[in-house]
DNA sequence: ATTCTGACA
DNA sequence: TGTCAGTA
């Protein structure tokens, strides 16, 4: 059996992950410009997709065919979980938590924040778990945004965590 | 042949 | 979502 394989190195063109997911080029690309995908680029600029990518295209797929959301209702989606639920916040490479925008603001999800303000981050935020599980599908992911989900805002604050069972 | 961006049905 | 144009 393959074990030597890297389920987060980019292999696959977007024409072969549009074969292997049933989704559609043109609306993989979609999901890309809607900040969901973050695809990694050949020095001419095509598209690569590692096997996690694939599984993330998967996830969508099932939001919008069996969960009944639309593109703006997994961006909402996303946009419900504070990245300090899945990732401890760190002061050295983030800054102080008052200060960072992606936790005060919370209307979309933090890859996307820190893109526009600037950061060449896409390669961080490839590898961060904060982006890898937010479209993981899990059953541990569904759980936390159902939880999010019903919650009141004041609920979602970082430091209210009655640290226990976490 | 395949992908890319942008525009449009 | 799909497709067409004009490239690379």
């Amino acid at each position: 059996m393959p074990e030597a394989f890297d389920s987060q190195e980019p292999v696959l063109t977007i024409g072969l992950a549009a074969e292997r997911t049933g989704v559609s080029v043109p609306t993989i690309r979609l999901y890309e410009m809607e900040g969901l995908l973050i695809p990694f680029r050949t020095p001419s600029g095509r598209r690569l997709y590692s096997y996690e990518d694939l599984r993330r295209i998967q996830c969508i797929r099932h939001l919008i065919h069996d969960e009944g959301l639309n593109l703006a209702g997994v961006r909402r989606l996303v946009a419900l979980l504070p990245c300090w639920r899945l990732k401890p916040h760190n002061d050295e490479t983030d800054g102080p938590m008052a200060e960072c925008t992606a936790i005060q603001q919370e209307k979309e999800p933090c890859w996307i924040i820190r893109r526009r303000e600037g950061k060449r981050t896409d390669e961080e935020c490839r590898r961060c778990e904060v982006y890898r599980n937010a479209l993981s599908c899990t059953q541990e992911m569904k759980t936390l945004y159902r939880e999010l989900a019903t919650c009141k805002p004041q609920d979602l604050q970082p430091g209210q965590q009655s640290g226990t069972s976490e």
